[in-house]
DNA sequence: CTTTACTGTAATATTTAGTATTACAGATGG
DNA sequence: CCATCTGTAATACTAAATATTACAGTAAAG
C-alpha cells in the first residue's frame, strides 16, 4: 500500500489543527519531512474527493473542504487505495487446476468482505478524532 | 504487503484439498504459475507457524499441519504480515513540528486498533470454509 | 550402495512500485 | 509586473518484491 495512507492523515491532521488558516505545501512537506511536489500531489488526490480546498497564487494554500468531524478514516482509506490491503498477487493461475481455475474469484469476495470490515471501523474515526489526540 | 498473502491461501487450499496426500513445491507451483523455489520458501515460512507439515527426499512434499477447520486466515495472515496493512511512510516527521513530533505514535496506536478489527475477522474464517467455496 | 526425486536454502538477477527531484506554466495578491 | 504560491508532468532514483539458478541434504526404490 505504501505510505500514502499515513502521509494523507499527516496533511489533514495539520489542516484540522489549522483551521481556517491556509498551509503552503512548504509547510506541510517540512512537518511531515518529503518533497513539497509530493505533498501537492497527494492534495491534489484528496482534493478530488472534497477532503481538501485550495487557493492558487501568491498568499495560497490549503485547508480542509469540510468539518474535521465530519471527515473519516474511510474517506482517506478510499481516496489513498490503489491495492487490496491484504495484497495482490502479480501471477496468473492455472486455469487447468480447479483451485487455480476459481481462486480469483475468491479471493475478490473474501477482499470485498474484509474491506467491509475496515470501512465499518474506518466509518467511526473522523480526523477530528485523531487529531485529538494530539496535545 | 505483496501478494504473499493470496500466494499462502492458494497453496493451503490445494493442501486442504489434498488430505492426507502429499503434493510437491512443482505441483503446487504449476497451479500457483509461479517459480517452485519461492512455494518452498513461503512454505518453509508456514511450516514455522505449524501450518504445513513437510516430509523431505523422494516421495516427499507437503500436507496441512492442522485440521482445515483449525487453520483461519489470522493463522494466515500473522504468517505472511511484514508490513501495517494501510501501509508504512518511511519519512521521518519532523520533531519541531507538535504534529511531527507525535504522529508516529498516534499512527501505530490506529493500526494497533485496525489490526485487532481485522485479525477478530480473520479468525472466523478457516481455510476449509475458503476452499469449500470451490466446485 | 547407487540412482532418482524430492526438499531446504542461499546467492544473484530482474522487475516493478514507490518516492524524490526538477522544472516550469498558471494564478493571484501586493 | 514582481513575488509567491499551486498544478502538473517528466524524469531519476531507490527499495522491495519476485524470479532464477544452483546445489547440498534427505529418503525411497530398485
Amino acid at each position: 500500500m505504501g505510505g500514502r495512507f499515513p502521509i494523507a492523515i499527516h496533511i489533514l491532521t495539520l489542516l484540522s489543527k489549522a483551521g481556517d488558516d491556509l498551509l503552503s505545501s512548504d509547510y506541510i512537506a517540512g512537518s511531515i519531512n518529503i518533497n513539497p511536489a509530493l505533498v501537492r500531489k497527494e492534495i491534489s488526490n484528496l482534493r478530488n474527493r472534497g477532503l481538501i480546498i485550495s487557493k492558487e497564487g501568491k498568499s495560497g494554500g490549503y485547508r480542509l473542504g469540510k468539518l474535521p468531524g465530519q471527515v473519516t478514516l474511510a474517506d482517506v482509506y478510499l481516496a489513498v487505495k490503489t491495492q487490496p490491503v491484504l495484497g495482490a498477487a502479480k501471477n496468473t493461475p492455472n486455469p487447468a487446476c480447479p483451485v487455480g481455475k476459481q481462486i480469483n474469484k475468491n479471493i475478490d469476495k473474501l477482499y470485498a468482505n474484509l474491506d467491509k470490515t475496515l470501512l465499518e471501523k474506518l466509518t467511526t474515526i473522523s480526523i477530528e478524532d485523531f487529531s485529538n489526540q494530539f496535545d
